[in-house]
DNA sequence: GAATGTGAAAATATTCACAGCG
DNA sequence: CGCTGTGAATATTTTCACATTC
């Protein structure tokens, strides 16, 4: 089920969802049915028909929780910080940034978007003002870890980390990486592959 | 293995790695003997002693296939390009920014870093001039798979996008997505977990 | 007929646990 | 001893295949 969502018809097959992501059918089906079993859709597919794209799409989203409102917070008006919030898209998906923070006084008080950039220092406010549960950490990686740990106090809930390291958080902070080098190194892993699949063995993912 | 890489002491344990890692002893192990059986490390850990850092911190590269060089492009001088161009970092790692193209004309000519933008125009003699393998895509939705197609025809083996669409690519091409709204919603999703992971039925990744 | 839901089978991945080496 | 390498035992995921429903 994982990345999904699109789609546009009025029912789908899980074979024709199965195509267009990648999985099998029965994949798809028993994916479908444990929504189902949470209790997110009232009902299942119909038999000769498909499911009910609507339905499910919300259904879907209840699941992965993006049912909810995030408010976020982004730290770092640097060039990501401004490439994220020049893509706006995710307002559409729940998260909603709030604010926007940087540690350099330079930046502070320039204008970015609809945003102000506020100091450091403003992080407690906001996190009580909007009860805050995300962050969107885009500092220099320098920084990152003392920022991260500045966000756990404030009780941030989960952290999308921009920085190429490992954060160290709180227990029951959730943190999530994009890291460019990784995705690079995955790439660049795929296409070594390419002719020798080889025999695999066991190999990690 | 996969993420891996760090460490800096002479050797390391299993248990060592996997407790940094967040695998098992015996998983570690797995992996670095199947390392060790692709030939890209002569000998294997020592008995009571463990794994030479040195040694396997390269095979690793080679079995990633980071020991390459990666010609790689960077093509939309936007935002994320010009962030992607400030991190620097991964030049150390064999991906080696070669140029820098975009189809804004105001843009081009315009100098970012050690770069001067050149316009997409440009595209099939840099191919040609450089052995072109990767391209980093960092342009907007709308342009993306336009771009994706050229690079496609040119001859490119692979493509890390940064544009929220799945790219139609040529059969051989690879293409890794870099999506923020995906790694929004997985952190939203594992937050949203916490507490009821349930009874977990089957669920998909 | 077309498509679901699901047990049972096959394939994969992970862990255990232990012989054997330095 | 501590630690590797690995077969055997488990657990998990994916696919098959089929009775069942619309």
């Amino acid at each position: 089920m994982q990345v999904l969502i699109a789609a546009g018809e009025i029912t789908v097959s899980s074979r024709k969802l199965g195509e267009a992501l990648g999985y099998s059918s029965a994949q798809v089906r028993k994916d479908l049915a444990w929504v189902v079993h949470l209790g997110r859709a009232s009902e299942g597919g119909q038999s000769g028909v498909g499911y009910d794209c609507v339905a499910f799409e919300s259904a879907i989203r209840g699941v992965i929780g993006i049912d909810r409102h995030w408010p976020t917070l982004l730290i770092g008006a640097g060039n990501i910080g401004r490439a994220l919030l020049g893509y706006g898209g995710f307002a559409a998906q729940g998260f909603r940034i709030v604010s926007v923070l940087d540690a350099d006084e330079r930046l502070v008080g320039r204008k970015i978007g609809r945003f102000v950039v506020q100091p450091m220092s403003a992080l407690r406010r906001c996190s009580r003002t909007h009860n805050l549960t995300i962050a969107i950490l885009a500092v220099p990686r320098d920084a990152a870890q003392s920022v991260a740990s500045q966000l756990c106090a404030a009780g941030v809930r989960g952290i999308l980390n921009f920085a190429p390291v490992r954060l160290c958080v709180t227990e029951g902070v959730s943190v999530t990486n994009v890291d460019v080098s990784v995705a690079l190194e995955q790439l660049a892993m795929t296409i070594s592959r390419g002719e020798a699949q080889s025999r695999a063995m066991n190999g990690a993912a």
